[in-house]
DNA sequence: TTTATTAATTGTACACTGTACAATTATAGT
DNA sequence: ACTATAATTGTACAGTGTACAATTAATAAA
């Protein structure tokens, strides 16, 4: 009888808030329209508005709790792009590629994590910060990788600011071939499909990968 | 008497919506708070709410008023850049840092001209079309002239399409850059300020635009 | 088992928002 | 001067997020 009641309750807490999550994610993965309100949450639910509210305090919380799921995927994905590819250069790539299917593949949860004002507000979630720091963990291992393979020899500082500004140049050209193409007018310039998109990006990544490591060499 | 009716009119007309855009963009171009509000605006003019519906008939118009407005700054600045340097990967360089600087100092601006469903919309708003065009017109002739240069001799298809690709890879790096720092986490991965990574910035457009340029010449 | 405490849900209210439409006022052209 | 047109106002409506007390269900303690 216990166990029934604690069932009950676990059911209730457990399945609302992460239902509403899902709905949330759902209703804003789609794209478009992202006009997302805890009423409408609650409507579809069948609960009182008021009851969404309470499982995430904020608007900005639920936003915050969606950009946590979508980072702790993303990261996820990153690490296993990185699983293949056996050169440190491949793995790179095949990062980046990952990181553009991502990007194109759920353009909301994109949104949400690098979407305006987010960065400013995430010391305020922890959890957020951890799933986002996963994401920049692996995609400075893999340039970390590249850059000890290209000078095994060089001192730690050395290798970190290499490191860094490796970082910041492909995140920067993968970032911005996302970002042009889910919101910004690429899609009217160049009239591509997502496929011939992502391939002309790949080639580019490709080669800027390896330029960037035969710089290294000099 | 019917000039100084025709002025008064003049000056009601006029000056109440390009009063209403100039609050508009300084309350947008502040950064951080952009909860821009028709009834803001208009309690801030000392008008009804409707007067400022009138003029701009939807948020979105207001919202497109701006791109445009911040585009033709934007195209006005990308094509100075290019006017001192001598040589053309000089341009294309003065091009980059010229994008970057635009968005650091008008973070606003960059997130109604790149904002989320912008391109899907801007169809339907011919002024904001041709702003954007110009932007995006300057950039590629940027482009343009580096690989004419570099390929004097070759098919104008071959050089449309490494046009293309170049446009690609230098908006995506210099675009990347600007989203990351405005919106992104890098501005907390990475503890720099705007002179500083702007700096890191350059040298990473620069030995980019060397690398592309070099890879041209195969 | 009964009771007390705590968490989840509801009810109600408030201050906002954008949008719509008729009424009013000021301006422009004839 | 008169009329047609544009700008402004007044009022209303359907949404929104947030706040707080009231109510209900679930847990822990007696």
């Amino acid at each position: 009888m216990k166990l029934k009641n604690l069932a009950r309750k676990k059911k209730h807490y457990l399945d609302l808030k992460s239902e509403i999550l899902k709905i949330a994610i759902e209703s804003v993965a789609c794209g478009i329209d992202s006009e997302l309100s805890f009423r409408k949450i609650a409507k579809q639910l069948g609960v009182q508005h008021n009851s969404v509210v309470h499982h995430f305090k904020s608007k900005e919380n639920l936003l915050f709790a969606i950009a946590t799921e979508g980072f702790i995927n993303f990261s996820q994905i990153l690490k296993e792009a990185v699983l293949k590819p056996k050169s440190r250069k491949a793995q790179l790539v095949a990062m980046g590629t990952a990181y553009l299917n991502f990007a194109l593949k759920n353009p909301g949860y994109f949104r949400a994590m690098f979407g305006p004002h987010l960065s400013q507000l995430k010391s305020s979630d922890p959890e957020l910060l951890t799933a986002s720091n996963l994401a920049y963990a692996a995609l400075n291992q893999a340039c970390r990788h590249v850059v000890t393979e290209a000078l095994p020899k060089a001192s730690d500082l050395k290798i970190n600011k290499l490191t860094q500004n490796m970082v910041l140049q492909n995140w920067s050209l993968v970032h911005g071939m996302a970002m042009l193409f889910i919101d910004g007018p690429v899609g009217y310039h160049f009239q591509h499909s997502h496929r011939i998109y992502k391939n002309i990006c790949a080639n580019i990544l490709k080669n800027s990968v390896k330029e960037l490591y035969s710089s290294l060499a000099c």
